[in-house]
DNA sequence: ATGATCAGGTAAATATTGTTTACCTGATAC
DNA sequence: GTATCAGGTAAACAATATTTACCTGATCAT
């Protein structure tokens, strides 16, 4: 997940953020615990990160790049609009469901900083969003996807109810079926909820 | 929207946070601002709140309180499932839309920590997300909204939907158009996105 | 009328946590 | 063989949150 040769030391305070964010929230965390969980001093921390909440920007962008680079690949060779929301939509889900630090740190603790839509990490979360809004897009010049809404709303609808689908699950450390959560956010979003 | 005659330095600290938080996050407001702001010494805060935290949900709840006040009176007269869906959509995005603190109050500053769940404040949302799954409920006995998807699901479609719309307003202090985006939000989530 | 009690409030001490500084060490490059 | 520098430490320092001891005037039962 790192450039060339990272510091063993810079490893084992970014592992060390993330164990402590399994189960414990951003600020509940000090500086003297993830020192003392990497086996660092605590300096050492601001050598590699101006302060804590860098550090967390950070963890999440090392998460980000992974996944950016899955997507592509797992988008090759699915065809229509509908059908690449539907794998993005499983991709999403199983994301928050398989990486709790991951989806902690994205619904719950970055968002209420400033700092956040200045970090790199908020550049690859945006360069995602583009490639969704692409997607809508596409379905909407081939038909697929009803042309009298907006863009941005329908991305609204699909990303707010994934994450408030993952919510509880993120706070209340519930266990969710993927599967199953995939399948009815997309019947859900893609039929609305209204009989016919 | 307090009890019995509230003592001044009281009411005084808690609009302090309501202002600080007009265009600071929660985490940067320190303790002696607020307590400069409203005037009073820092310790009279600590006399009337456990914590920082405690105060950001009474300041929470208070709003919730006089919310849940309303809703009762606006749903009156009301008839149809859809329609009262309707409504509660229109007011929810009424609500972030005009009363920014509390919108970034709920969408991003208590979600985080373990105490709020807690919190009279939370009681008071399990309350309102009582309401709207009856709404749901009643929509789907009624056959107004169909039998074969999770009430639950429903209820994360409408929030998150809305919640999602509403972040970047909160965050980049953008202007809403409450209606439309009521409109937007209402269509989307009751008719899909899919063609048909 | 008086003094016990108490709500509302202050000021300063203390505890906790985040951040900075000065320095040490061994490898490498000149 | 020594200058430099990356990786690291330890302790000082700064900023904040929280606690403590105390003051004041109103009320009220004796």
């Amino acid at each position: 997940m790192e450039k060339k040769s990272t510091p063993p030391g810079k490893t084992k305070i970014i592992n060390a953020m993330r164990t402590l964010l399994e189960d414990r929230n951003f600020s509940s965390i000090t500086i003297s615990d993830i020192a003392a969980t990497a086996g660092v001093t605590e300096g050492l921390i601001y050598k590699y990160f101006k302060d804590k909440r860098q550090l967390l920007h950070h963890v999440l962008k090392e998460y980000y790049e992974y996944f950016l680079l899955g997507i592509d690949h797992d988008l090759k060779g699915v065809s229509g609009a509908l059908n690449k929301l539907r794998k993005v939509i499983w991709i999403s889900i199983d994301r928050y469901a398989t990486h709790r630090v991951f989806a902690r740190i994205i619904l719950l603790e970055v968002r209420n900083a400033e700092e956040y839509f200045h970090s790199e990490a908020y550049e690859l979360v945006r360069q995602f969003n583009r490639l969704l809004l692409d997607i809508i897009k596409e379905g909407m010049d081939s038909g697929e996807i009803r042309g009298d809404i907006s863009p941005s709303f329908a991305r609204h609808a699909i990303f707010g109810t994934i994450e408030h689908a993952c919510l509880n699950r993120v706070i209340f450390n519930e266990k969710v079926s993927i599967d199953e959560t995939a399948e009815q956010v997309s019947y859900l979003i893609l039929n609305g909820i209204k009989s016919r």
